[in-house]
DNA sequence: GTGGTCTAGACCACT
DNA sequence: GTGGTCTAGACCACC
């Protein structure tokens, strides 16, 4: 699993390690049952202090994505990902709105925005195939 | 234009707002040369601190969707709204993936989630017609 | 709001401010809407680190008991309490079910468990009622 | 003697093992005088750490449910189950008060909680009576 | 060795 | 002044 952080980003860097986990999840690079790596040897891998990888942790985990098993240590949620729920449809659309919108205003049509996303979904889904 | 805010968003006040002005003017409610609120009674009118709203603002006029006149105060850019540009279409595509890579770790399909967004531009480009 | 904290207690001090801010909204003396003290003058009240606060108001704030308002701070939720899910009646029923068994083998009768569970709620919902 | 451990569990697991054991002689499963496995055997069977097995046992003879002979290994305690001690009651009050209050602050009613714990020691002691 | 908890001190964004 | 984030160093419980 490569880490790609940018300390410049607005984005605290817990959230880019969700984001870039749960990407990994999505591309299928992070299978279930995989281990992740312990909060202390990842924040040393990528220098960041060990709290904050236990926040991003603590995060998937109370999302379902990871769980904590006691022999095994941290690993991808084996049994099942989290639902497609109201509330995460309700979060999603909340977060999807604000950008269609800047894109309509700045005068991209629908096309363009569609095709946006279904290149975004593929760059992720049709990563490199030799983690198959 | 009426403005909708949550005080308990974790998106920031001034953020919201912006969010609501551009969408407004994607929906075609606010055009261009429409006059907005001075800094002063917008605040008062929604009850926020006048620095919030002139964050707000100032943050449109950066990025061109707004201009602030001495005179004739502040109105929706008549010209021209902001480009797509590179830097714009880095940063959308930068908010669209993590969004995309949730829905996918969460089993949904691309035809679900181009049907959401297309929901979403729908509902915002075709609000009610009475503003023409 | 009082709180009374035991250091030497097994229970994580986040865990018992957690408990004891419950207590205090199923008691009344905590009414929806009432502000909470800020993390920093609780934590100085109470003599403890401002994270420790913070790590339980965020916990109360995942659960719904409480929420951050941008211009009133941390307030009870004024609007609803979290609901009887059930995710929660499992969660409720698996701290249950130990505490009854033990009580069953140590030779308590249905009876006598039961009424200490009623004298319990008793205790909390009959707060002295000047609060009211 | 069936052990269900759930390794995500945010309860230790010598924790859910004296539980179990507990709620064995709740229902009349375990009997007194009843031999235990071996702490080998029974670390060996359920495949976790020697440590914790016997971090378990020494914890339940300590309260006196079981008894631990050099010769004929571990029992039931044959002669008497621990007593409802002031310390007991108190230790459980502690813990069935927090559980207590969030059930009230979420709404639910005295008799509904009742009618929980109820079912639960009739679930515990009318066990499959096969056992008798 | 692991994750979990607590403390301490610092900076930042927001209002 | 508020909450949010990050770092650092420490101790403990668990396995």
């Amino acid at each position: 699993m490569i880490i790609q952080l940018d300390m410049q980003s607005e984005l605290p860097i817990y959230t880019q390690l969700v984001n870039q986990i749960i990407e990994g999840i999505a591309s299928g690079r992070l299978k279930p049952g995989e281990p992740l790596p312990s909060v202390r040897s990842l924040a040393s891998d990528i220098g960041i202090n060990l709290h904050t990888v236990n926040k991003a942790y603590t995060l998937l985990k109370q999302e379902g994505f990871i769980l904590v098993h006691r022999q095994r240590g941290v690993v991808i949620n084996p049994d099942s990902m989290p639902e497609i729920t109201k509330a995460y449809m309700g979060k999603m659309r909340g977060e999807l709105r604000p950008i269609v919108a800047e894109a309509i205003s700045r005068g991209m049509s629908q096309e363009q925005l569609l095709q946006e996303m279904e290149q975004i979904y593929q760059e992720i889904t049709q990563t490199d195939k030799e983690y198959d």
